[in-house]
DNA sequence: TTAAATCATCGTATATTTACGATATACGAT
DNA sequence: ATCGTATATCGTAAATATACGATGATTTAA
């Protein structure tokens, strides 16, 4: 029952468990600092970029888009992916407030 | 599979993914704040504190314990658990180095 | 209209995570 | 020695994650 138990924790818990989560993966950080990199993000290099199948980036590349980390832009036929720096942000934010109770940073 | 192809990323990603794998539950991350918030710090009351069951916290530390965030010393018969402050800092500089990249941070 | 290109989704197999109760372990106190 | 306290571990069930190939959808180009 992985996580079944999300609605006893409060939203700040949920929130930044929800993003670590997101990034709980070697191949979804790539993803992330690949559409960094290249400002400008077409998203079928990222396939060629990576270890994995296609199938396999494009559920990555759906579990960014569900934590809000990317978005994506249709480019007919390809899809532009970029980072959502506004909400990169804000969990930047939450991360030094958990940092900064937790040890001297 | 989860997780199998590890081995096809490099250092950095699968450290930084494994951290964010740790805290990836709001009830790993309550037990940090918890851990820092008591400086001293004994685990059964750890227990009170969250709404699971002893088996499954105990579970939680070991997950914690598994990825050096927290350290754990005998005193019998309890056990006093604690943050290691050296391994967040040193996590937390690379959280930075990520969103240095990611994003205005 | 057909073909090619680009992604997403489906179906499926396997691994891992989460959670709990029950049981085991370790140790101080009696 | 036995008991009580504090944790860990085992066994197990169910949910989720990872990965891939096959197939579907969409749009551009021929």
């Amino acid at each position: 029952m992985a996580f079944s138990k999300a609605n006893k924790f409060n939203n700040e818990l949920n929130e930044l468990a929800q993003f670590a989560k997101a990034i709980a993966h070697p191949a979804r950080i790539q993803i992330l600092e690949y559409l960094a990199l290249k400002n400008t993000c077409f998203c079928g290099d990222i396939v060629k970029e990576l270890p994995l199948s296609q199938s396999t980036v494009s559920q990555h590349l759906k579990a960014l888009k569900g934590a809000g980390l990317i978005d994506g832009q249709v480019e007919a036929p390809a899809i532009c992916y970029c980072i959502n720096e506004d909400k990169m942000e804000k969990i930047y934010k939450r991360l030094r407030t958990l940092f900064s109770k937790i040890c001297n940073c």
